[in-house]
DNA sequence: TGTCTGGCGTAC
DNA sequence: GACGTACGCCAGACAT
């Protein structure tokens, strides 16, 4: 293996971490985030790389030889930030500090410079890497040289490129000459876009080939595609001298001098203390630290590997992978199948990242040897394996033994910065994207081990996994026709609703656009504006038309109208279309890492908002059915967010309230209020319930006393109240607050955590909703690792004994559907699964309800 | 024509 | 600034 020479573009990374990462202040207010997000990332290659080799490179104020070519170049650039320059000042001057080697030569850019050391690297036997996210730079890829996007976590070598760009590394050049380049100014040909470029150059292999062929009115060049080359040639021309990098700069420095940091131990404590970057101090220089370990770093988390994918054919990986103890396995199915994508690819590959891509062809053909191979002894790595394993079953092929989903292990160590990744157009880069993400598999159970949630992954998120793809392979019944019926009503409804607004308004009006009713309502009727948007607009939300309903009659009639076009669009459209007319079930897909907390979410159809309050949202609710002979069995905890706090808070009042199966909105309204509770009239309880939500929520005053519609003193003096009631509750708020504060993050009495570095924020807001969600965590995300432990051991008790199939899962709610025969005995199963799922300090309570369809349901009798 | 954001509203 | 967690639709602005 080639020593390995690592060049890093210091500008074009501070300018990211300037506008990616929040803006962060040292004690002294001075804006110091993206040198903080350059060192770390400075630290990260050092500790994940470990190159050879390492300069980093600065650009110089001065003109360059680009400007003299070329007087407009970087001339739409805006004013830099003045944060920014006040950090690009001292950035060479940190990077000094922490030893490393610094490049830069007046009237060159980052970029040659980088050139032309990579150059010189490659040369003398290293492996040159650029660090970047410039695109220009990737013309000097090829053997010896490679580009490492920083941001993306991405090697680009020449199919990367060839995927993001349409053209290999030898055309980047022309490529950029021809779509041009709006930050740095550089021209491009006018008419001609990425898409139009890459195919020319495909086409013809180099510009100079493309304008030849333009002038000589080639036939294979569309008319206009012709004009814009014969009259961009000149533009182009000089785009093309911008563009290339200068590889015979006079650099002062050479390779094998850039040794690895030295830290200057002073220097360094002077620039980072200056900074305020103590905990990096520690890192650097580990023996003045007080032991306490290094926060999990953002790349660990999200699992960075130096390994990064490299395609081979299928047939010269195979006798490795079958003795192999560990393999890679990432499959994704075209959620819209189109010719020239295909439906369905998968990836196979070891843990260095070598990588076979199959096509759904080949897996048809060969099923039944992959399904083999896939359910050898061998651990299985992939990343979202659930969408892996539900795409290779389309073609026959199974997975089955060990498995380690890198995206959920990425969630379980912190489920705020990591993420499914959102499917793109491009089928092929998303499998490629996945397969790089399952190299982690090391580096993610180190990150998971020290962020104490291995177990959480191991015995709660990959069990779910396979429960939820059962789920979403079985769908849920609709009754088109009911909902067909109803479409058409609530056309009429709502055609004839606006109608009258147009009427009483005298003009045309979209009651769907707020611009559109705010003129009428405020510019042109006068009526006064009740509050403004988040943005500082007029609201014309409901709780602002309620209050100008009493002054006019459009408002009411708006508030009809948005209400019956709301459920016509997003539930009647939106499940109609994406109804399986072969079976008339909808199938949601579940994102098992969608949420800060450890809920789910729901999406495409999203049915954890299947509407259940108003009489014309029951009747959407009422076209989920059970299929024929079987009935619809759902299961809810009762009160679950608040036996949680109990449970966390052990306050002595609340637990009893549970434990003696009281109301708990009653009983709170009698302690709040002073009253017995056979005083607590509807109007109290409904009051107590609020500020039992509220509880949860971290509300103040001024929320529940909106809410409510009372005075903020008299809702104060009820939360003041209620914390006097409750004391226990009142000490955990606090004390769960101060713990949050010295730990940086929160956790679920189940071991889930959620990072808040927000707590510390400078920015009131901020900081504040840190300490709401601090509060609601581990409420809400204990609420939610419950509810999967039950459906971990309801999916463990279902076979054999039931013929009932788990649908759903709506946070405190699970929807089975079960054979009419057996689904009073199975509710009162599942009632009890539900409530032996976990063991708190108050019991657990789950209400069992089952009918023919999801709204138009009855308690089942234990 | 596609992509992004704001405003709004549905659920728990 | 003010109630936690989500997803989806429409309108409108903007880039292509």
């Amino acid at each position: 293996m080639k020593p390995r020479f690592y060049l890093v573009d210091a500008h074009a990374f501070l300018h990211r971490a300037y506008h990616a990462l929040p803006p962060l202040t040292n004690s002294k207010g001075e804006p110091v985030g993206a040198l903080y997000g350059f060192a770390r990332m400075l630290l990260q290659i050092l500790k994940r790389d470990q190159p050879d080799r390492m300069a980093v490179c600065f650009d110089r104020p001065e003109p360059t030889f680009r400007h003299k070519l070329f007087p407009e170049y970087k001339a739409t650039r805006k004013e830099t930030d003045e944060d920014l320059v006040f950090q690009l000042k001292q950035a060479r001057a940190m990077v000094e500090a922490m030893g490393f080697v610094c490049v830069e030569k007046p009237g060159f850019e980052a970029d040659d410079l980088m050139a032309t050391l990579a150059q010189a690297g490659r040369k003398e036997g290293y492996e040159s890497v650029l660090v970047t996210g410039d695109k220009d730079v990737l013309q000097l890829v090829g053997p010896g040289i490679r580009v490492f996007n920083p941001s993306k976590n991405v090697f680009m070598d020449p199919p990367q490129i060839e995927e993001k760009l349409g053209v290999g590394p030898a055309a980047v050049v022309d490529y950029l000459a021809l779509t041009g380049d709006s930050s740095d100014n550089v021209p491009g040909v006018r008419g001609i876009g990425p898409v139009g470029a890459a195919k020319l150059l495909r086409k013809f292999g180099s510009l100079h080939e493309a304008i030849k062929a333009a002038k000589a009115s080639d036939p294979d060049i569309p008319p206009k595609t012709a004009q814009a080359l014969r009259e961009g040639e000149k533009a182009a021309a000089t785009a093309t001298e911008l563009l290339k990098l200068d590889t015979k700069v006079p650099v002062d420095a050479e390779p094998a001098a850039c040794r690895l940091p030295e830290p200057d131990a002073e220097r360094l404590k002077a620039v980072f203390g200056g900074l305020g970057f103590t905990s990096l101090l520690k890192e650097m220089l580990p023996r003045t630290g007080d032991g306490a370990p290094a926060e999990t770093s953002e790349s660990e988390v999200r699992g960075t590997s130096r390994t990064s994918v490299r395609e081979v054919p299928f047939a010269e990986l195979r006798p490795e992978l079958s003795r192999a103890k560990t393999l890679t396995v990432t499959a994704r199915r075209n959620p819209k199948p189109d010719l020239a994508a295909g439906a369905l690819l998968a990836a196979v590959g070891l843990p260095d990242g070598r990588t076979a891509v199959l096509d759904e062809a080949f897996l048809k053909k060969d099923s039944a040897h992959l399904t083999k191979l896939l359910s050898g002894p061998a651990l299985k790595v992939g990343y979202d394996l659930k969408e892996t394993r539900a795409a290779l079953k389309t073609a026959g092929v199974e997975a089955s033994g060990k498995f380690f989903d890198s995206m959920l292990a990425a969630y379980c160590s912190n489920p705020a910065e990591s993420g499914r990744r959102a499917a793109g157009k491009d089928l092929r880069a998303d499998l490629l994207t996945g397969a790089a993400a399952a190299l982690d598999h090391e580096a993610l159970a180190e990150a998971m081990e020290r962020a104490g949630v291995r177990k959480l992954f191991d015995e709660m998120e990959m069990p779910l996994s396979e429960i939820l793809r059962g789920m979403e392979a079985a769908g849920v019944a609709v009754d088109g026709a009911y909902l067909g019926r109803l479409l058409t009503e609530f056309e009429a409804d709502i055609a004839s609703l606006r109608d009258e607004i147009d009427r009483l308004a005298g003009a045309e009006v979209n009651p769907n656009s707020p611009k559109q009713l705010g003129a009428l309502l405020y510019d042109k009727l006068g009526l006064p504006v009740p509050h403004e948007t988040a943005k500082g607009g007029r609201s014309t939300d409901e709780e602002a038309l309620q209050i100008l309903a009493k002054q006019h009659p459009i408002p009411a009639k708006v508030l009809d109208f948005r209400e019956l076009a709301k459920l016509k669009s997003t539930y009647i459209d939106g499940l109609l279309a994406r109804l399986d007319p072969k079976d008339f079930r909808v199938r949601t897909h579940f994102d098992q890492t969608g949420t800060a907390t450890g809920r789910l979410s729901s999406l495409d159809p999203n049915l954890q908002n299947i509407p259940a309050r108003s009489p014309a949202g029951q009747r959407i609710r009422r076209a989920f059915v059970a299929e024929p002979g079987c009935l619809l069995v759902s299961a809810d905890y009762s009160q679950i967010d608040l036996r949680v706090l109990a449970h966390v808070s052990g306050d002595q009042t609340l637990s009893d309230s549970f434990r003696r199966e009281e109301d708990i909105h009653t009983r709170t309204a009698g302690e709040v209020f002073h009253v017995p509770p056979d005083k607590v009239d509807k109007e109290l309880r409904r009051r107590a319930k609020a500020i039992n939500f509220g509880i949860v929520y971290g509300q103040t005053a001024f929320g529940l006393a909106a809410e409510l519609g009372i005075p903020q003193g008299e809702a104060g003096r009820y939360i003041k109240d209620y914390l006097a009631r409750y004391p226990g509750v009142a000490s955990w708020v606090e004390k769960n607050l101060e713990a949050a504060r010295r730990e940086g993050l929160v956790r679920t009495p189940f071991g889930r955590v959620r990072h808040l570095p927000e707590l510390h924020a400078k920015n009131t807001a901020l900081r504040q909703f840190a300490e709401r969600a601090a509060r609601n965590t581990p409420i809400q995300g204990g609420s939610a690792d419950i509810i999967k432990l039950a459906m971990i051991a309801a999916d463990r008790g279902l076979p054999g004994r039931w013929k009932a199939r788990l649908l759903l899962q709506i946070h405190d709610e699970l929807l089975f559907e079960v054979p009419r025969g057996q689904a009073a005995a199975f509710a009162a199963w599942a009632k009890q699964t539900m409530e032996g799922a976990a063991k708190l300090d108050v019991p657990l309570v789950a209400d069992v309800k089952a009918g023919e369809n999801w709204q138009d349901m009855e308690a089942v009798k234990a």
